[in-house]
DNA sequence: CCGATATTTCTACATGACGTAAAAGTATTG
DNA sequence: CAATACTTTTACGTCATGTAGAAATATCGG
């Protein structure tokens, strides 16, 4: 799958949060107004990032409208578990992985582990 | 975390499932010897590559004897648990993601995590 | 319909990671 | 000490990414 740059990431934050789909204008915008960092990119440089963007399949353009609208082609959490995927690799030890994972996440996040696990067991 | 490139990550992968610390030359020979891509690199390479795993601190080395010996500074779990944190990141739509990971995985899975879960809940 | 303006596409460049290895330096050993 | 083994230094090509100017194209007010 495809990691991301720190840019490509921000637009990405940026689409996945956003209801409505975004024009290169609009992430410039939100881009600048984000922390301190009011760098001012040129619209040509958010223009760039999307479309890599969209080569890569992580985001969709509507030609349609004029000033194309850009939305995420797919939801933050499935874009994380994509790469989650990719860490534990096809291996065999996916096992002793999860087992150490498991091992290290909050007594919280095990007890609603255990219950999405129910749920899931259940279907 | 650092990724690996390709070969980078052929050279842990070995240094992995070795028992003993390796010299570049037992790299050179082993990575020659994998598969079809009898490619014979030069050991220069292999130690460029073990030079610079060792700056990211996946390799340690040892100094003291001739040919340097080098190890994987922590288990292959280890690391893809490092791994999925990164990819988790400290959001906290951590409990999201799990639950669609969880709904992706197989059911003999869904059983062991379960076990581990069990005996992680225990302690 | 036309010129001004907005938008997109094309082209370009710098930086850093990675694969690759020759050249040069340093240690070992007969 | 000379030959050999090993390590460090230096180097180059490629690719991803951030960045944006130039050029092409579309839109809009008049």
């Amino acid at each position: 799958m495809a990691s991301l740059g720190d840019l490509e990431r921000s637009v990405m934050d940026l689409l996945w949060d956003s209801a409505e789909p975004l024009t290169a204008n609009d992430l410039r915008d939100a881009l600048a107004a984000r922390g301190t960092d009011a760098k001012e990119l040129a619209v040509t440089t958010v223009l760039t990032v999307l479309a890599r963007l969209e080569k890569k399949g992580l985001v969709a353009r509507e030609r349609s409208t004029r000033p194309h609208r850009y939305t995420a082609s797919s939801s933050r959490e499935d874009h994380t578990v994509g790469l989650l995927n990719d860490a534990l690799g096809t291996a065999q030890d996916r096992e002793a992985v999860l087992a150490r994972f498991i091992g290290g996440i909050s007594a919280d996040e095990a007890v609603s582990l255990r219950a999405i696990l129910d749920s899931v067991k259940t279907v």
